[in-house]
DNA sequence: CGTGCCGAAATTGTATGCAATCTTACCGGT
DNA sequence: ACCGGTAAGATTGCATACAATTTCGGCACG
């Protein structure tokens, strides 16, 4: 549960990357003990979302450039083939509650600020976890529950149009591909939106080379807002 | 530490699957705090070898059939991607590796009893993890780490052959065709690899359906022999 | 003024203690 | 004999305590 609060603080750049992770700091946030929150930072750490160093701390993740490079490297390998198993399975069901998915998506794209452009993002990502679902491969839904995390964070590093990547309604094709049952056609849809994503990025050495004054936690915008009643979705995006 | 050694264990079957992981057990057996061996499982937990589940303990993991099946089907997808950027960014040092590594396997292969077989699973591991590692992706290496671990478990499980799977010179063939700067070839024998190796398993609904006796940690082979110094290199199989 | 060293404070790593939950064995009832 | 309930034991989840390591400020020295 403090795993998906840390994660959303993330990726949302709530928490900016290189913040350190005090743990006491972090569990006094939360009111539970350093040993649960150490148990959520490995677990942030294996998804590399934040990076740990013994006897040092943990830190929120910094992707390079060259990082963000390989995220969507792996993007572009697993998704694709996501897609064909998608287009085969999916019921109607799961068209509808893509559909209702899209539908949301383009609201919160008309909406203004940034509480607005955050829950665009997630819906966003969560599109991607989705299909990823659909396709029915557990272990390859586990991996792009990560890339998505991950590709959430470089977007927000070295991310440059604000309607960030998602404005082309790439969205939309893919799922009438999948709809036809062309998963082939989907694949290829997939592989132009990441293509979209990444160029949208400016991934010029900039980033990690600037030892950014990371603030503490706390600073900025709050990181647990209100009562953290759990129960809270996935949230990641593209 | 402790981690890598419970994952040769599991890997090796020195661990059955479903078999209790005992905290305070296995921390006797460490000699260390149950702290550390709840780090340690946690890890394992992600990586997809053991299972947790909330106040009943850790189990070491018993794929069904179908997890099985989606262990291949992942590396179907990533594995034949990584080929082609491995044959373009290796060089001739690596190519040494690889070839040394063949040498080492074969040598494995032509000897007898578990020690050796255990060691030629590992050493055969590996192959595809250098495969990975000179593809240049760290994150697609941890994923074909996760995947390479998963798929020893199940080979255990369902293996058929005692020779297991790599009996082909399916690697030379792959390493030949790196040599030769073909990573479309190099992409279709990992291929055909990966189907020798699915095909050698038995995945007909057996496994997970018999709750199998499984023992304490410490009835059989011994988990941990000798003195654990740390510095052993990771160990999986395919 | 800059540099290196030392000690106090802070932070992480590990062990231990306690409460909550699960497991198991026993026991009475049917 | 079988079944359900119950209490004791065992095990996990979490909090806390302590040791090891790092960080930071001050101070002497060049």
């Amino acid at each position: 549960m403090i795993r998906d609060h840390l994660r959303d603080a993330i990726v949302d750049r709530r928490l900016a990357p290189g913040t350190k992770l005090n743990e006491a700091e972090v569990g006094t946030l939360f009111d539970v003990s350093r040993t649960v929150v150490r148990a959520a930072l490995q677990a942030l750490a294996f998804e590399g979302l934040v990076k740990t160093e013994r006897n040092r701390g943990s830190f929120v993740a910094n992707p390079t450039p060259d990082e963000a490079r390989q995220v969507f490297a792996s993007c572009r390998l697993i998704e694709p083939g996501l897609a064909p198993a998608a287009a085969q399975q999916m019921t109607t069901s799961e068209v509808a509650a893509f559909r209702e998915r899209l539908h949301h998506e383009s609201d919160l794209l008309n909406q203004r600020g940034p509480t607005a452009r955050r829950a665009e993002i997630h819906a966003s990502g969560d599109f991607h976890l989705l299909l990823a679902k659909i396709a029915g491969n557990t272990i390859l839904l586990r991996f792009m529950e990560e890339l998505v995390a991950r590709s959430s964070l470089v977007i927000a590093l070295y991310g440059r149009s604000g309607a960030s990547s998602c404005g082309h309604g790439d969205h939309g094709n893919i799922l009438s591909a999948l709809e036809a049952w062309d998963g082939e056609q989907a694949a290829q849809l997939v592989l132009a939106h990441i293509d979209h994503i990444e160029a949208d990025l400016d991934l010029r050495a900039t980033g990690n080379l600037t030892p950014r004054r990371a603030g503490h936690p706390g600073d900025g915008v709050p990181i647990v807002s209100g009562d953290y009643d759990g129960q809270r979705a996935s949230t990641k995006q593209f």
